[in-house]
DNA sequence: GAGTGGTCTAGACCACGCT
DNA sequence: GCGTGGTCTAGACCACTCA
């Protein structure tokens, strides 16, 4: 794969070296070429690499030693999220080493609560479109999730909403919407009716993720309320320090 | 305050635009200056404000808009924490807006189970230093976290130990040990002996955090377990969503 | 079209770790 | 002392938003 300009260049550069860790050519551990080498290597200053390493970094992917090199975190492969990875339930699953399917429950208009609407900033009994949906890890149901997104924003009132795509996918495809935040709340839960569906017993706990995710204008666009089985799946995340 | 040539000037510039956000300078949801302006008003080059921008956006205390503005993030308030910040518990506590005090409960010296050798890279048996906590909040016991480190790697075998300081703290002053990243296991649980510890009545739900520090040279430091009663702090955290 | 943030370059010097 | 990553500069052009 060679550089073209046409998407960002730390972008493909960044894609690159990605490749090379799956590949093994940067096996954990492993330290990589210097700043400047790279920056040789790829034909593009070194302002440009560093760019792509503050990301990898961020991700907990490479540590950088000052006056020694950079090196491939032996960790990473433990951890199944890292920072803003936390809202994609499917990628969570697959980090996690199982196969995902999306199941979708219901799929209907309903009538904003008093909540809701707070949280939405939008007026009590408005519609929103209710989406609940099941995430299974290996075929083990693992997450029970409902969004809800006021229904005046649906593009086309009619359409057919396809409850197998990710969120992501929902928002821009049925309400060409852009997330550019997502705020979460992490509790515990037991398992009331929902422990049927997640086919555990009543009585157990359960992590409960409330999310709200805002649009590029900084308007609420989505509530989500989830509850994930965390006897089969673990939210493992890395932190760099600084 | 004026910028000093010793601390590196963007974190320089980080702090005085962290105060601003404090005194309202720059309130929520106001559109900050453009990287132009607030370069020539410090007499520093774009890039450099740039990086600032970088980890101000990380964090989600700004929203960067393309040929548009850089804008005080609105919601920052509602959050206490970022994937990056989950470690510090007294940070967090303050960040919900309650008053913090550590409680040390129990200094000692144990032997490493299979587990938690296994863990941090040592043979069984090997001696830990084990620091068991409690965090409260408003007077109201919150936390309760439990830390092992190798005794080993202790500077002074015989040196008491302030089990009122951060772990951060800890780690530099009684071990001189850096940290570089921190990985993080968030399950639920049901509170056991550690109810009445925690105040609430066994069997209810806590928010329990298995967290392992690894110092500079990518080797386990430090295990953490902590139980977290999340009727009173919830963990609520921003994600950047690219 | 004017102004914003996003990307990129080609240099420079500094702080740190090794040997 | 040498090579590493960390910081910083002064430019340039692009992509985007908004009036």
């Amino acid at each position: 794969m060679r550089v073209i300009r046409s998407k960002p260049i730390s972008e493909q550069v960044n894609t690159i070296i990605r490749e090379r860790f799956r590949d093994a050519t940067y096996a954990p551990g492993f330290r990589l070429p210097s700043e400047s080498e790279l920056s040789k290597e790829f034909g593009v200053s070194r302002a440009t690499i560093r760019t792509v390493f503050a990301k990898l970094a961020v991700e907990g992917l490479i540590l950088r030693k000052q006056g020694d090199g950079t090196y491939v975190n032996e960790r990473i492969q433990e951890v199944n999220t890292h920072l803003g990875g936390l809202w994609d339930f499917a990628h969570l699953i697959e980090r996690s080493g199982f196969e995902v399917s999306i199941q979708p429950l219901l799929i209907k208009k309903v009538a904003a609560t008093e909540d809701e609407a707070h949280v939405l900033a939008i007026d009590a009994g408005i519609e929103l479109l209710s989406m609940t949906r099941l995430f299974s890890a290996n075929s083990q149901p693992v997450i029970l999730a409902k969004n809800l997104i006021p229904a005046s924003l649906l593009l086309d009132q009619n359409a057919e909403i396809d409850g197998h795509l990710r969120i992501r996918e929902i928002l821009k495809q049925y309400f060409r919407q852009e997330i550019s935040f997502v705020t979460t709340e992490i509790s515990s839960a037991l398992a009331g009716e929902n422990a049927h569906i997640l086919n555990i017993r009543p009585r157990t706990h359960l992590l409960n993720l409330k999310m709200i995710f805002y649009s590029k204008d900084n308007k609420p666009l989505t509530l989500g309320k989830s509850y994930l089985n965390d006897d089969i799946l673990k939210l493992r995340l890395v932190q760099a320090w600084n």
